[in-house]
DNA sequence: GCTTGACTCTCCCATTGGGGAAGACTCGAA
DNA sequence: TTCGAGTCTTCCCCAATGGGAGAGTCAAGC
């Protein structure tokens, strides 16, 4: 170790200073792992860091602004650009979810707000048919539903435009998940027809009738979330439980509908006793 | 209290099943006081809830799922309707700032991606010329910096190019904020010109020449923050320390550039000791 | 009436990424 | 030498639960 190596240790302060991060977070990257001081004095316990161990500083600061985790971050600054990507393609990944997740939440907050209600909904109680259906199963979990499911309708709606020319009624059903992974069964469901068994990938089905709570949903789908709350409370509040998988019925195509005029009705069949 | 409302009581789990929360969660919502038993049996302190709070405990379940803290909650199931508005206004603004936080997240974890590096920008060292310019300043906060300045550039030079014709040279300057109130001066600048003084609001100026960091962001305007730690970064690997205002210089117009052709300065003022 | 298994209680510790404060020690400049 | 500023460790705090330990309770079957 050269004087001059020496000359630019700096203690804490100093160091921090200049890279933009406080004195706290440095103590706590260096237990971490992240960016150990450059040299401890062994009698006085005071950190001293070199110059250039600012840029790996400014390089965690950065990341930490893109709410990167910690162990995510001691990873990156020890890995090969090859896993680098990696690391970063899952780091996109999360981000896309917690972001779709606020969409969702801001968009349902504001729907509040403009009903100016917390249950900006009216529940019904009735009796719903039997149906007879052609279904596709998916199998998504809670952050994409919206996302995969759409996905899917779309391709399931052009195959059976293609076969029978005509828009079917579709009604998706949300079977929730017994296996506990996260993981969620989703039945995609148009009315049984002849022309529609030959539709690849999809079974006859029946879809049970019964008692139902109902409501009406009218406008984009990502405040869904809002009428199935509001369906459960007022179930609970007449000791209503649920018995079978709820679903929802598009009334309109959103390929020709504006968001705000789209239909849903909202479906949770339940026992009366 | 009737025999009926008796026989409507349950103990925690049941509850906890019929509104999807769990005992932990409901427990704590009744240390916060946001949903308190309807009896709580002195001898065992055993937890009753009565059928009807489970609507209750839907409600919170829902606002959970959107993010609200417990106390923005208990606020809003006390409050009258007028109070609700303004209470789930805080809360969107809220979201919609963690929101665009995402965004700008995701959109540098992308670009990160894309280049392979953590430090994707070649910076110099070099010297900038003295400029005379009209300002404007407005100040704004951290998260929010994009959305406002965008919107007044575009005001300024709508004035600067009904007075003059010719679409001026846009710097922006930004002033760390030494008032801690997170909030930031930011000073937008067009070159100087006899016609500019008539523009409202503005002041001519002068921005000081000399030594700076150097860096050329090409993109749309959200990652320019990586641009920034990267001058940094390679700026205290050098010794250098920040002197004034740094600021960014807009070669091209992002309203006739598509996005991924903007062309941006990064600099950052320098001393060189 | 007793056993047994499912439920519930309280209390404590863990998570994330630090912030704040206390009390003691150290550094560097005058 | 002295004094103010810097730094050390240690402990507690944030939010909203989850997990587990150890003890007590409930309800159903025998």
């Amino acid at each position: 170790m050269t004087t001059e190596s020496l000359d630019n240790l700096m203690p804490i302060g100093r160091f921090a200073k200049s890279c933009r991060l406080s004195i706290k977070a440095l103590r706590h990257y260096g237990e971490q792992g992240l960016l150990a001081p450059a040299f401890i004095d062994p009698q006085t316990g005071y950190r001293y860091y070199r110059r250039s161990q600012a840029q790996t500083a400014v390089m965690i600061g950065m990341l930490r602004a893109l709410d990167m985790p910690l162990p995510t971050i001691r990873e990156l600054l020890e890995s090969e650009p090859a896993t680098l990507t990696r690391i970063l393609d899952r780091q996109a990944d999360r981000l896309l979810r917690e972001l779709t997740h606020k969409q969702q939440a801001l968009a349902a907050v504001q729907r509040l707000r403009q009903e100016q209600s917390l249950m900006p909904y009216e529940v019904a109680f009735r009796r719903e048919p039997q149906r007879e259906v052609t279904r596709r199963t998916i199998e998504t979990c809670n952050e994409s539903i919206l996302k995969d499911s759409s996905a899917e309708v779309e391709h399931l709606i052009a195959a059976a435009i293609k076969v029978s020319d005509v828009l079917p009624e579709l009604v998706m059903c949300i079977n929730e998940d017994p296996d506990a992974d996260g993981r969620i069964k989703v039945d995609i469901c148009i009315d049984a027809a002849p022309e529609h068994e030959c539709i690849a990938n999809t079974e006859p089905a029946t879809i049970e009738g019964g008692p139902v709570a109902w409501c009406l949903h009218c406008g984009a789908y990502d405040t869904l979330g809002l009428a199935y709350h509001t369906v459960f409370a007022t179930m609970q509040a007449r000791g209503h439980t649920q018995s079978g998988a709820m679903r929802e019925i598009y009334l309109n195509d959103p390929a020709d509908t504006p968001v705000e005029r789209l239909l849903t009705e909202v479906i949770v069949p339940i026992t009366t006793d």
